[in-house]
DNA sequence: GTCTATAGGGAGATAGAC
DNA sequence: GTCTATCTCCCTATAGAC
């Protein structure tokens, strides 16, 4: 029965090479990990993951694809409520939960990214526009009344307060993911003050 | 005199070699920065910047010190006003403008740092801690009603906000610094419809 | 203070057996 | 799909001349 091979390993190779690539990028960034570190967290040898992978910068450019691939996903599954800040608040618990819930994946695009060689992040850029400008629709539905000119700006400074947290937020602290989505939500709508 | 010797390089060797080393960083990373690359930069060879400092990672070291020097002295050098608002947007400027206008040594700390080996990051940490705690006092300052609770959260929230501009912020765009620093200001006490 | 020369190690990538 | 073996390259760091 199916159970019975998921005792073995439930991951075939090339998911457990890109899951322990993932870690190993966002931890060390590109240049500090090699590939007989990701081999052997996955269990196998460097020469090995030629067979998945044609280099190691084609490996990090499907990290990355699959982060993104996480964020929109998430962002789909947030639409769900009507009033306007609640429906933002969604969005940011979203991209939040992608950051910390979803693997390392995510979380490549904020401590890893610019570690990359250039032709990756070229090669990235389109994918992550398209998630951007999802987010730029979005506070064009929440915030009518905002200044059209402004509102890159204010996207700009939702996604540093959303993507900042990696460095400092604990999942598994006091402070929980939901109410950190209403704590940033709160402080891009009203302020410290809120 | 003095100012003929000025018309060959004004910059001894150490701080050459100090100041193509922080831009590097800054740009590629650690691990993806060699010293060749550092010393053509320098106008000498690699061997050579082993007389001003005894390993890479003390190279970085000292990028990473200077950066922190240039962020206190900018702090310190922003206290000459006296309506609390204007007090923290003094600040603000002055934190901006370390990470802009003073050369590629503040930034290396929100680009590179977390690309370092663990002993640099781990060297570094009291000094970043005293940086921290001046920004502590100075909310503590600003904004006497927020619950002493919400104010190491408050101060990363509002370096997320100036940090990640670094990513974005042309400084020879249409948005001046001054422009930028009032609006990260206004937004961390008002949010978006101020 | 900078050079040349090089030691010693480890990186990404490839070839071919199984 | 994974292995072993290896190629080639380039890294940090050192030694000693000038």
């Amino acid at each position: 029965m199916a159970v019975a091979t998921l005792t073995h390993d439930p991951l075939d190779g090339r998911q457990r090479v890109l899951n322990a690539a993932a870690e190993r990028f966002v931890d060390q960034g590109y240049a500090a990990t090699t590939l007989r570190q990701i081999a052997a967290d996955a269990g196998i040898k460097a020469g090995s993951i030629y067979h998945h992978f044609p280099s190691k910068e084609a490996l990090f450019a499907a990290v990355l694809e699959d982060g993104i691939r996480v964020m929109e996903s998430a962002f789909e599954g947030a639409e769900t409520h009507d009033r306007s800040a609640d429906l933002l608040q969604a969005h940011v618990r979203a991209h939040l939960g992608a950051l910390f819930e979803h693997g390392p994946f995510t979380a490549a695009h904020v401590t890893a990214f610019f570690t990359a060689p250039q032709v990756v992040r070229e090669a990235i850029v389109p994918v992550r526009d398209r998630y951007e400008r999802l987010w730029n629709t979005l506070l064009g539905q929440v915030l009518p009344e905002l200044e059209p000119l402004r509102r890159p700006v204010a996207r700009l400074l939702l996604f540093g307060a959303m993507n900042s947290t990696i460095e400092w937020f604990d999942p598994a602290g006091d402070l929980s993911l939901d109410e950190l989505a209403q704590l940033i939500t709160e402080h891009f709508l009203h302020g410290v003050r809120a």
